[in-house]
DNA sequence: GTAGAGTCGGTTTTT
DNA sequence: CCGACTCTAC
């Protein structure tokens, strides 16, 4: 029905099945319109069945998306069996059939990367943060070039690449022990037994017959790799991404990969989409001239047919809370002016932290926000000490899991205990819960430690082998009244508020167990395996709420809005001081690239004069990329000579600025 | 030995 | 403003 109200190069993208393809798609071009028409035009003209397609993007954020769109081009029924989901997910699923192959039972744990630091804290016996992300990406980016600890070992020229590499070692030891996977572990391990067994590979080349991956160019050499084992040399998919909005090269995304396809698969057609319907003139030119500055890949050049547009606003702060209030006002005089909404409305920024300022400011204004990326619902403590109970219900040998519901309540077991249990399983090559039932080290610790301790172990084998035989929902509601749970919440936190809010999340987890378990017919055991990398809130009713979108710049590739406020424009923060003293500049620009682009009609950057960090004032200067950006595209604000930052309609009310601020000290709510 | 309160130092980006 | 570390009361 609607290939007619596609450009040509889109509607060649969609209709070409017969060999690979790379789609190299500008921001803003429509390619999610492209991936997913495409995948109504393999079932309906291409004769695939969905059951052999699948769609594989970066985000679960995406994955949703997709198939959410998907969704509305065509009924359930035909798309019955498709995958849409993100690298991580698809290699769970594989891994949850073939993990034998590997050595790991099908009902391995999956660490988060907190839970994978702790344990290289414990490896090297360091406890500086620091130290251990450095020594913890260090072995990521050897996982993502597919190198185990032995070729690590090999590789390492330097004294901080051995450390590394023996770290690696024992880790990967340690997590073989803990019956456990990192997430790289979930698209590292496929990629080996597929190499390792062809039988295997046969399998899941004869079952995804077609691949669409999403952001291509934030592949790693290890999701890479999946790929070209899932395609084989029949070579059936369409990869579509953008060189210019690479920004991921930190965990180990590698562009060359955008090259690479054309070196293994002669055949690969290119086509590229230009025309860009999300943004004015303005923006894009300003976006293009920033870009320019990075040596090309392919060269592409952003058109748009949505006229000029207004120029882009540069605004000085004094410093960070001067910056909040500015934006704040800004925003509101725009929507007083323009009779927008607020979910018109987006903050982007480089960091989290840099959040936090303007979450306060939003909240005085009364104003409603909606943080994007940040915490997923699954990352908060309370949920993550009720799923550490699911874990090891699941997995006995999960110690994570162990030491964190056998600590959360406290019930008399504390770290010398635990210290005692560790080295007697690492003497052992046990686990902590086998090693607790071992009488040698029973004898070494006193009644009071031992006698929470096996109750714990046996409340635990008990929902173990309920688990299998009840329904989730009530199971887990019941042990957590076992446990105390929501006593102890409301104990532990300092405000009544604080603790509802909590225990109305761990409900939400509650309910949603129920209905997945009586949905898909799984018991607690299946449930709690699927679910470290399910996002079960992520993008909810995103854009029906009336609020501004507040998101990292990297949370935001892929979205729009209308006015973007792009903040903390500083050398320092944008490009990120780390990243300019590690060469990485050109990322940081692609990083500024993806900001501008996200705005369809407004925007705004500012920058502060000077800036807190680390208890210090620091005078700080504008970032180099505003001086990329053509000045006639370009109105100053809050300089010298410029304009000032309130504009004559603000400046006027300064009194009922001052009566706001008066207004809301007297009405300070009770947190 | 364990648990909770209080202090001090420090910030990239994410599956 | 969050989390790691120290100190003190059971």
């Amino acid at each position: 029905m609607s290939l007619l109200q596609l450009n040509p190069p889109q509607r060649a993208a969609i209709m070409s099945l017969d060999g690979p393809l790379l789609v190299l798609a500008g921001a803003g071009s429509g390619k999610t319109r492209v991936i997913t028409q495409k995948i109504e035009y393999l079932i309906r003209e291409g004769n695939y069945d969905a059951r052999n397609i699948a769609a594989i993007t970066f985000t679960n954020k995406a994955a949703r998306e997709m198939l959410e769109r998907v969704g509305k081009l065509m009924n359930s029924r035909e798309l019955k069996g498709i995958t849409v989901s993100t690298f991580h997910s698809l290699g769970m699923q594989l891994l949850r059939q073939e993990a034998p192959h590997l050595g790991y039972k099908p009902q391995f744990s999956i660490l988060d990367s907190y839970d994978a630091a702790k344990i290289i804290s414990d490896v090297l016996k360091t406890t500086h943060k620091d130290e251990v992300r450095k020594v913890q990406s260090r072995i990521s980016l050897w996982k993502n070039e597919l190198l185990g600890p032995d070729a690590a070992i090999v590789q390492a020229d330097n004294e901080f690449d051995r450390i590394c590499a023996m770290t690696y070692a024992s880790y990967q030891t340690t997590l073989t022990a803990y019956q456990a996977m990192d997430f790289d572990d979930l698209i590292r391990f496929p990629v080996e037994l597929f190499l390792s067994n062809a039988e295997v590979l046969q399998k899941w080349q004869h079952k995804l017959r077609y691949l669409l991956i999403d952001e291509y160019q934030d592949t790693n050499t290890c999701q890479y790799q999946l790929v070209k084992l899932l395609t084989g040399a029949r070579g059936m998919f369409t990869a579509v991404g953008d060189d210019d909005q690479s920004i991921y090269a930190w965990r180990g995304a590698n562009m060359e990969n955008l090259r690479l396809l054309q070196h293994d698969f002669p055949r690969l057609k290119v086509i590229k989409l230009e025309q860009n319907y999300r943004s004015t003139a303005r923006i894009l030119r300003a976006a293009n001239s920033v870009i320019s500055n990075n040596p090309k890949l392919f060269e592409k050049q952003l058109w748009s047919e949505l006229g000029l547009g207004e120029p882009l606003h540069v605004v000085q702060c004094k410093d960070e809370e001067h910056e909040a209030d500015v934006v704040v006002q800004r925003l509101l005089a725009h929507k007083f002016e323009h009779r927008t909404e607020f979910k018109d409305y987006a903050i982007l920024y480089r960091g989290n932290y840099q959040a936090r300022i303007f979450e306060q400011a939003l909240r005085n204004q009364r104003i409603p926000y909606q943080m994007a990326g940040g915490q997923s619902f699954f990352d908060k403590p309370e949920i993550k000490d009720v799923l550490s109970y699911l874990r090891l219900i699941a997995n006995p040998d999960d110690d994570p899991a162990f030491i964190r519901a056998l600590t959360t309540p406290k019930r008399g077991v504390g770290a010398t205990t635990l210290e005692r249990l560790g080295a007697w399983a690492g003497q052992r090559g046990n686990s902590l819960f086998a090693a607790a039932h071992e009488e040698g080290f029973q004898l070494q610790v006193g009644a009071a430690q031992l006698a929470p301790l096996q109750d714990f172990c046996r409340f635990i084998v008990n929902l173990e082998y309920r688990a299998t035989r009840e329904p989730a929902g009530e199971l887990v509601m019941e042990m957590l009244k076992a446990i105390g749970f929501e006593a102890w919440l409301y104990d532990s936190e300092d405000s009544q508020r604080a603790a509802e809010v909590k225990w109305k999340n761990v409900m939400d987890l509650v309910a949603w167990l129920q209905k997945k378990g009586e949905a898909d017919g799984k018991n607690l055991i299946e449930l709690s395996q699927t679910i470290a990398l399910i996002t079960m809130l992520e993008g909810r009713d995103e854009g029906e709420v009336d609020a501004v979108k507040m998101s990292t710049l990297h949370a935001s590739k892929g979205l729009e809005y209308p006015h973007v406020f792009l903040i903390g424009c500083e050398e320092g923060i944008l490009p990120h001081s780390e990243s300019v003293d590690n060469g990485m500049v050109e990322e940081e620009r692609r990083l500024m690239y993806v900001g501008i682009t996200r705005a369809q009609r407004s925007l705004t950057l500012t920058y502060c004069v000077k800036r807190r960090r680390a208890g210090e004032w620091l005078f700080v200067e504008p970032s180099r990329f505003i001086g990329e950006i053509n000045g006639d595209d370009i109105r100053h604000f809050g300089k010298p000579g410029a304009e000032p930052i309130v504009s004559k309609r603000e400046g006027k009310s300064k009194l009922a600025s001052l009566m706001a601020s008066l207004d809301s000290k007297v009405q300070k709510p009770e947190e």
